[in-house]
DNA sequence: TATGAATGAGCCTTCATTCAT
DNA sequence: AATGAATGAAGGCTCATTCAT
């Protein structure tokens, strides 16, 4: 900057590539998204993608493999959590940073956009990201119900209730566009995802005691 | 009708058009489903979906405005309803039919997959299925579940409550590749369908209780 | 009309279709003109054409065979010609008349418009268009303007000459376009018409006296 | 340059295209022309066009926007013309050229063709040729028919005898196919293309002349 | 290391024509 | 005598990919 700019990095082109890409796909999907619109963005080449990765779908599986850690740690799952926290509050944080990953406006969660295209229209990355994203997620959050139900509910119940948990987040991006027509107002600031956080997080955990009132009850009966 | 096989009818090659388009946007959605596919499939020439439809949009949309409401009356959302039902009962009636219409391996079901497909990519039709389909039973739940809260909630509250309900729903067609991904069985036969419903109306009671409950005492406070 | 409507003619449907096929054709040429569009305003089927006529291009050619000679009567080359006439006279109706058929909006003129078409795009009717339009009407001018010329020019100036006629007649029909463009008004009705006439004939006249002056000067030399 | 063959240009394929374009356009007009055709005389691939040009439209367009004014410049309307010209000589000078334009068998001529088939089947570039080519001719023209009549024509009059002029002229190319058809010779070498040339101009002064003279009488009546 | 040029497979659509009734 | 349905060839265009430099 000051005296002689720094030498283009040895894999300039491939990281604007890389960013272009992550955008592109977040908006059009994996199919309708264009090579040339990624090269074009990444003012590169339309060979670019090709000459750095071979392919179209291997560009894809690389931002996958190379940036989705980065992603994540965002918005880790104990996100703003304090030190000995209760199992309500790790279910709210759980929550919480959920559904900060996918809806904050922020740059960087946009690989997160294609995560959840990915589970409404798998490519062949599925596999890695559900080793990667959604296994050690749904662990902890299977940890976190249990607690919350004081281990009063058998594996079967408490996986419906993950589920429950779980299909509370992502309805807010999967249903996204059929939200917009019908004229709901969809939390895209930080206040009203935490607001958003608030209701499911508390809808959850009385959903959940009722459930587990219930197991009790009818194994009492 | 009675001893002989019924005579081709009129527009055969249409109708096997519709069945086949169906099946094939079901499959791979408006954009990836090719005119030749279908035609094939339906045993027709290429130029079969012009002459009868005039495009691929035009098809497309027909299948939505000709075969909605039939896919619709198939599973009413009072399906299995008694006469005089409570609030609980209508709630898991809402949620039961909602889930078979969605899930139900019923061959007259595969446009309500088209349906889920336009919710997380829409097309051109999809206002039009908000009106047909989603606004009348979005009003319908917001009615139960505010004589479920037994009218303690306010109008943002209600909303969010319709919402996780909805989202419990739609969770196990939407995420249904990550979920087979990771080897969770996803109810596909009317008995774990049934189950399944069992668990989401009692969740979402519970968790509607849950919210009207905190509600009334926030108000006191 | 009074008692019972008549029985549909022989061939109404046929007749219908020619009709429309002069319109389509006119308008758009041969190649433009669509099968489909003129079955429609005939009223028929799209399979018409090809019952009635075998195929597009025997359409095409029914109409010149069987409507030419009937179009062509209706401003013949001595339109409004007095008994005796000197031979200014002739070339004035001659080009009066010429101008009228195809510049005048009658309906029935409408093919004169194709052969306007010919001219600048043949088809496979213009050898016919040749025999029955253009040669009885050329024959019919190189007498006119070789008794303008009092015999004085040869055989290759009398057919110059009467190029430079024809020209200046069917031009305003070939450029429309362009004149169209150019905001020059085009002769539509019969009085402008008129008065286009009267030019094309006094500068005719001059032209072809004066090319015959000019031979005369040549050959004293 | 000098000894061995000139480097291929850098855009040969382009180029290539752009020629072939040319003759296929002159020969099959812009909607009979094939892109594939097209392609296949200049030796490319069926995408080529899109390629280059985005569309068959735009490679149509580009044509006339790139070549149009060399194709003027090789016949420009004083082409052989002395320093200190007649009005008459102007006039044989302005005919002259325009014959060789659109006569010359010439290849670079073969834009000229296009622009003739402008005239009477207009597409889009009609108003950008109008504004290059017709508008500039036209005004100089006009000027050069004013001075032949010495003032003594109106408006009207002045502009009916420029279309007569040019009608002389364009009446050899869009008449082309029927004057084959009818054996008469076309003037298609340098020598016959002169030889007419004498003709129009020479029937054309006499002919503003004789209009002049009318116009003088008729003033004076 | 990177690019502009070029390719070929495939898609949607149009249209004259044919077929069975 | 006539039709609605269906066909197949062809056209323009898109796009991921490859090639030569």
């Amino acid at each position: 900057m000051t005296v002689s700019d720094p030498p283009p990095s040895e894999h300039d082109t491939r990281r604007r590539l890389l960013e272009a890409a992550c955008e592109v796909f977040a908006e059009h999907g994996f199919r309708a998204a264009t090579v040339r619109d990624i090269c074009h963005r990444a003012g590169a080449n339309v060979a670019a993608v090709n000459y750095h990765f071979g392919d179209k779908e291997t560009l894809y599986r690389t931002l996958f493999e190379t940036t989705l850690q980065d992603s994540l740690a965002e918005y880790p799952p104990d996100y703003g959590l304090s030190a000995r926290p209760t199992s309500d509050e790790r279910l709210h944080a759980f929550v919480r940073s959920f559904l900060l990953r996918i809806l904050s406006p922020d740059k960087p969660q946009s690989l997160m956009k294609m995560v959840m295209r990915e589970m409404t229209e798998p490519t062949g990355v599925l596999e890695h990201v559900c080793q990667t994203v959604h296994k050690p997620l749904f662990a902890l959050l299977r940890g976190i119900v249990s607690d919350v139900a004081e281990g009063r509910l058998d594996e079967a119940e408490l996986m419906a209730c993950c589920h429950s948990v779980v299909a509370q987040c992502v309805f807010y991006r999967h249903a996204e566009p059929v939200l917009d027509a019908m004229k709901f107002e969809i939390p895209r600031d930080t206040a009203s995802i935490e607001r958003l956080a608030e209701h499911v997080s508390a809808f959850s955990l009385a959903g959940i005691r009722g459930r587990a009132g219930a197991a009790r009850k009818g194994a009492r009966a």
